[in-house]
RNA sequence: UGCCGGGUCGUCUAAUGGUAGGACUACGCCCUUUGGAGGCGUCUGUAGAGGUUCGAAUCCUCUCCCGGCAGCCA
């Protein structure tokens, strides 16, 4: 009995560190009948053709992450056949994102160009076992004669020349004898196929272009359903997921695999992740940077993985989220609040506390002496004592948020207004006396007294008050910029819209504030090091902008804001 | 009008012929020296119609809806 409980204990656990999926099921089965002697290996096929997004953080982490579940191993492997669209920027881009993640391939770094060789004889083959022959039809006639998903194709009038010919003509091709656009090798199978993919699909295409890796080496290069089958068999895949417009494409990824009689692993497709208010395509995402909606791949507003690090979310807080939104085939959009859910969860636990003021509002402390300050004990994380505490000073003038007071109470408003006792966090209790206005009428500063028995730790008066606020000394505080960051789009589902992407981007996705007091002690924060400014949200040090005397802090994700809900509610 | 794949709370995702559950969101309450965190609770769901069955989200039939496919892109 006692075992019995034990064993479903231990199956939760484990089904938390890896939820299962229909993907895990298939593997499952194939480790029953023995289909791959129980050897599981996955990879992660990026194109170096733009940098990693969240979409491919997703991909990362059940690729890599089905392979630790079951003991096996994943490869890296950069899908490079199009030289025309890929360059070593992003491969060292991708390379850095997913060490980043947190994942290794170990000495499994792997190109599709390492393949070429391989390829273009594997190619030859299908040649001479009648699979494949040299079309010299231009790409429109190539286009007319395919048909459309209603009507079937017709066959190519090449499709009949001899193997000799055939082999011979492809040599010239790989030879640099023709010119691009002259030819191109294509598979021979069915032009009346109702799946287009097997309309006698193109094999290798002429491309007079250098390559980032081969060089001038290669004028053919293959295409994607023929070099990804054939790569992933190389590498002894077993389990090659991929997304689901691939699903088409699974009968010739199957079609090659048997003709070149070669091993055979099986392809199987997922939903790909949408979050709302961003798009994912690299296409767009390309635009926003060429076309300076943001400033640059890395721009804490984009959904990349680099633009969400500089944001200040975690490798764990991805990885989390990774997990949380699952995989199936189903077609969806997971909210942005997920994503916010995931790093909270994270920083919550690890982030030491801080305070910050965004908008500053002078306070005077009138009966506190004008020569004297005092240093008062904070706790850096009351989530993890071990994370201790530090000093913070407090004199007789410091700054509140400008939020934090009004001049005329709200409904439900728990903080400082004339006649309104607060706590200072870590310090005393205070009460609003005046409100001193400059000659147009705006507020300039406030004078509040404090009592001195109610310092936090021996406040022996039992005296209660609603809300506690954040602060900073005047004289010790230093000054910083801090960048507000909000959703990228005005709508949910940017790529619905019939409008185009451009007019849908959230024009105050970004506010920056200049004239931020901080805490004296965060002069030694580093750059990309996250900090919670209490009750205000997670931020984190820019990777980027930030100097040691000019500091700039990310808005990674607020804090949940019950008060802003309230707001919200009784203005409608 | 072709082929392929999908339709379960607002959003994701479980239940694999046997109590429709979880997470996020929203709302409410408790707690709180962060209006944070935490705790408790509530709301809301099997696209539709038939059928098989003691019993259907699950199997069968039909209908409806959504996505993908006509690059010498991946």
């Amino acid at each position: 009995m006692d075992n019995l409980i034990n064993n479903e204990e231990s199956n939760k656990n484990s089904t938390n560190i890896y939820p299962t999926n229909f993907i895990h099921e298939i593997i499952d089965e194939d480790n029953k009948t023995g289909k791959f002697n129980n050897r599981v290996q996955t990879r992660f096929p990026p194109e170096p053709n733009g940098y990693l997004h969240i979409g491919h953080a997703k991909s990362i982490c059940l690729n890599f992450g089905t392979a630790q579940k079951y003991g096996g191993k994943c490869n890296l492997r950069f899908d490079d056949t199009n030289p025309t669209k890929e360059d070593v920027e992003y491969v060292d881009s991708i390379i850095e994102d997913v060490k980043w993640l947190g994942f290794d391939w170990e000495e499994r770094l792997f190109y599709a160009s390492d393949y070429f060789k391989q390829l273009y004889e594997y190619a030859v083959q299908l040649i001479q076992s009648g699979n494949a022959y040299v079309c010299s039809l231009s790409p429109e006639e190539i286009r007319e004669t395919r048909g459309t998903p209603t009507k079937s194709g017709t066959e190519s009038p090449y499709r009949t020349r001899s193997i000799e010919e055939n082999v011979d003509l492809f040599e010239k091709m790989k030879n640099g004898k023709l010119e691009e656009g002259q030819c191109v090798l294509r598979a021979k199978i069915d032009m009346t196929s109702p799946n287009m993919n097997m309309r006698d699909p193109v094999i290798y295409r002429i491309k007079k272009a250098s390559h980032h890796r081969t060089g001038d080496k290669w004028c053919i290069y293959p295409m994607y359903d023929y070099a990804h089958c054939v790569s992933d068999s190389i590498e002894r895949i077993t389990h090659s997921i991929c997304t689901l417009e691939f699903e088409n494409h699974r009968p010739l990824y199957d079609w090659f695999l048997e003709k070149l009689k070669i091993f055979h692993p099986q392809q199987i497709e997922f939903a790909r992740l949408n979050l709302s208010y961003t798009v994912m395509s690299k296409r767009k995402l390309l635009t926003l940077v060429e076309e300076n909606f943001v400033s640059g791949w890395d721009d804490p507003r984009m959904p990349t993985i680099s633009g969400l690090r500089r944001r200040g979310f975690t490798p764990e807080s991805i990885r989390y989220f990774s997990e949380l939104v699952g995989v199936a085939k189903r077609d969806g959009m997971i909210d942005v609040s997920l994503l916010e859910f995931a790093l909270r969860d994270d920083l919550n636990k690890r982030a030491k506390r801080v305070m910050a003021v965004l908008k500053p509002l002078k306070v005077i402390i009138t009966n506190y002496p004008e020569d004297k300050a005092e240093e008062l004990e904070a706790i850096n994380n009351p989530e993890d004592l071990s994370m201790g505490t530090r000093k913070i000073p407090f004199s007789r003038e410091i700054y509140i948020e400008k939020d934090d007071f009004k001049e005329i109470p709200p409904k439900k408003y728990y903080r400082l207004y004339p006649g309104q006792e607060v706590r200072l966090r870590y310090a005393f209790i205070i009460k609003c006396e005046d409100v001193i206005k400059d000659k147009s009428g705006n507020i300039t500063e406030l004078h509040c007294t404090y009592d001195p028995d109610t310092k936090s730790g021996s406040d022996k008066t039992g005296k209660k008050v609603k809300a506690t606020i954040h602060w900073v000394s005047a004289q010790h505080s230093i000054t910083a910029e801090v960048r507000l960051y909000d959703r990228l789009f005005t709508i949910e589902d940017p790529a619905s819209d019939e409008k185009d992407f451009r007019e849908l981007v959230n024009n105050s996705s970004v506010e920056i504030l200049k004239d931020c007091r901080i805490e004296p002690s965060l002069s030694q924060a580093k750059n990309g090091e996250k900090f919670q400014f209490e009750r205000l949200g997670y931020f984190c040090v820019d990777s980027i902008d930030s100097k040691e005397n000019n500091l700039v802090f990310n808005r990674a994700v607020t804090l949940k804001d019950t008060w802003v809900k309230i707001e919200n509610k009784s203005s409608q």
